[in-house]
DNA sequence: CCGGTGTAGTTGAGCGCTCAACTAAATCGC
DNA sequence: GCGATTTAGTTGAGCGCTCAACTACACCGG
């Protein structure tokens, strides 16, 4: 016999709905408020800011895709993007000649600089003004669980 | 004196940081094994449950943009595809001339009949599998209070 | 040292989305 | 009733993404 469905019961029906719900709504209000405030989506900014983070400011392209979990396709028409705004430059690398070193600009950096404080703070107002401490600290838990069993499978 | 950012401590930026990788990880696990099961991105799926549901499976354009959070741009761009794909297909509203009737058909509600059981078998593998009933009950508190700071502000 | 395999990164087509502009019909206020 | 406003839905340009195909270089085994 086939093995049957296991449906989403009422709770579990209940929670990813509001799930969805919610980390979408979250993301999509974020990406309006940068881009209407730095002229970038999120996934730029958080570009910016691992580059940001990082010694010298400049990183392989490879390490970067791994950092901001995307495909090296991605990160490339992203990093095409970035240099056409003067916010990223490529360096050619010196170890391996197929390597690309992605270096933050002065420009980028500033324009990291003035969009960061509204961002964070659109962070903490649409996220964490609305939980508990508690209830920070199980969403932490939570989202490192489903990341784990994501690497996991 | 203006008002200094009040930065995330570094407790709130690993929440943040494990709050988007699992939830950018998720929605991408599960929009690519819709893509390659059913041949539809999950915003699209949603589309198709929420009129499988409504009565006669069919439901005003604009009842289906608010049902599934979606301007009415996007949806009549995503009701486009799912015309040409036979998923769906419109009909005039009988008591608004302005309106339009997204109406399910038997192709449709059985391509999402198909797809139904091996995208919930991915939500329970990538989500549910990974937390305890008491997580799931927290995750619920929090999306619907994060869902909640959205539609009031 | 050389052929095969793996890794780094790019490219182009196609898709789903946003935003702004638009048409058409309903409804409100006097 | 009738002009002004609001609501319903569509459209097209432009952007960011995926996927698959591709180039170029590194590295491994004999």
């Amino acid at each position: 016999m086939v093995v049957m469905t296991r449906w989403l019961d009422p709770d579990e029906q209940r929670t990813w709905r509001a799930f969805l719900s919610a980390s979408r709504g979250l993301m999509e209000t974020l990406d309006r408020e940068l881009q209407r405030d730095a002229g970038m989506p999120h996934a730029y900014y958080e570009i910016l800011v691992r580059l940001s983070e990082a010694p010298d400011r400049r990183m392989r392209m490879s390490e970067l895709a791994t950092e901001t979990a995307s495909s090296r396709s991605r990160l490339s028409h992203a990093a095409a993007r970035l240099e056409a705004a003067g916010w990223i430059r490529r360096e050619e690398c010196p170890t391996d000649r197929r390597g690309q070193l992605a270096v933050l600009t002065e420009q980028g950096f500033a324009t990291l600089a003035a969009a960061a404080p509204g961002h964070v703070e659109g962070v903490r107002r649409h996220l964490f003004d609305a939980l508990s401490p508690a209830q920070v600290d199980q969403l932490r838990r939570i989202s490192e669980a489903v990341a784990d069993q994501l690497n996991a499978s």
